[in-house]
DNA sequence: TGTCATTAGTGGAAAAAAGTGGTTTTTTGT
DNA sequence: ACAAAAAACCACTTTTTTCCACTAATGACA
């Protein structure tokens, strides 16, 4: 599925230009249907709309009385918006969604298998930078043992 | 597998040539598939793609929720590039991966058994003036008992 | 030990594909 | 019906990919 990392550039409407090697895949997968919402991280979500739904539902069928869920579930359907690829296969971000990730010229579009992320070139770098630091001793519970 | 250390120059287009004695087994392998990726020490992790496979499933079955593991799956899948092997043995290293390891116009190619790791010269020459003046004392518990 | 032959490494040109930006057309809302 | 905004379209520029040719290195054999 998908991975790798792009530098893409935003142009002055917003517009932003899928790498063609993933096009055809959301072409298949959902007819270039897109859905784009905001991470708790600070990055932004991209997922093909059909992989998008199931988690959706999955986010709803939380309490809406527990501060927790309810927060996380205003924050990712909240701002989820449903976009289509446009004739060149480039999708439109909306000011709110560039605004949220702090998104502005230059962005680094991550593939995570089922979806993307999509991250402000600065924000990227500083993960990254942070991420190479740590030591193994700080690795959670679950990383124990494995290695590559 | 594959061990053993080569220094390789890189174009100006940052194309590498593979040493000859390890193509026919990326070959075999799977067919020339290769992906490269970032690894947290900063140097390129190559993998022959089918090799790679399990890993990446291992990976992004940790929870996307939690900080260090979501770093980790971003570092490790999110820079997975999928690559093959031109006609004449090289492989062409984005300029995203380049950049992660500074790898610039010389790189260390190291065997490490199933997979290789792709150093900056300097940085490989760094690394092991460090790994020469380490003492037993700064040793790992694992290691303990551990002679050549 | 020198010459020849084969194979590996390197560089670059031509072709194809992708990215970019602006103009026109359509839609939406007033 | 008109104005503003958004979407579609199109043409140009840049980048990427593929292919080919040349040079260097290695090894075999006389």
């Amino acid at each position: 599925m998908f991975r790798g990392a792009n530098l893409l550039n935003i142009d002055a409407k917003g517009r932003m230009a899928m790498p063609t090697k993933h096009r055809e895949v959301l072409l298949v997968q959902s007819s270039g249907d897109i859905v784009i919402t905001a991470h708790p991280h600070g990055c932004l979500l991209i997922y093909p709309q059909m992989a998008w739904e199931p988690i959706q539902s999955k986010i709803m069928a939380f309490s809406s009385f527990d501060k927790k869920s309810s927060a996380l579930q205003r924050l990712l359907v909240g701002y989820a918006e449903d976009i289509a690829l446009d004739t060149a296969g480039r999708l439109l971000l909306s000011q709110v969604l560039r605004e949220f990730a702090s998104i502005d010229k230059q962005a680094m579009l991550v593939g995570q298998g089922s979806h993307f992320e999509l991250w402000d070139r600065e924000a990227w770098n500083q993960q990254m930078q942070n991420a190479t630091q740590q030591d193994a001793s700080s690795m959670p519970i679950e990383l124990e043992g494995f290695s590559l």
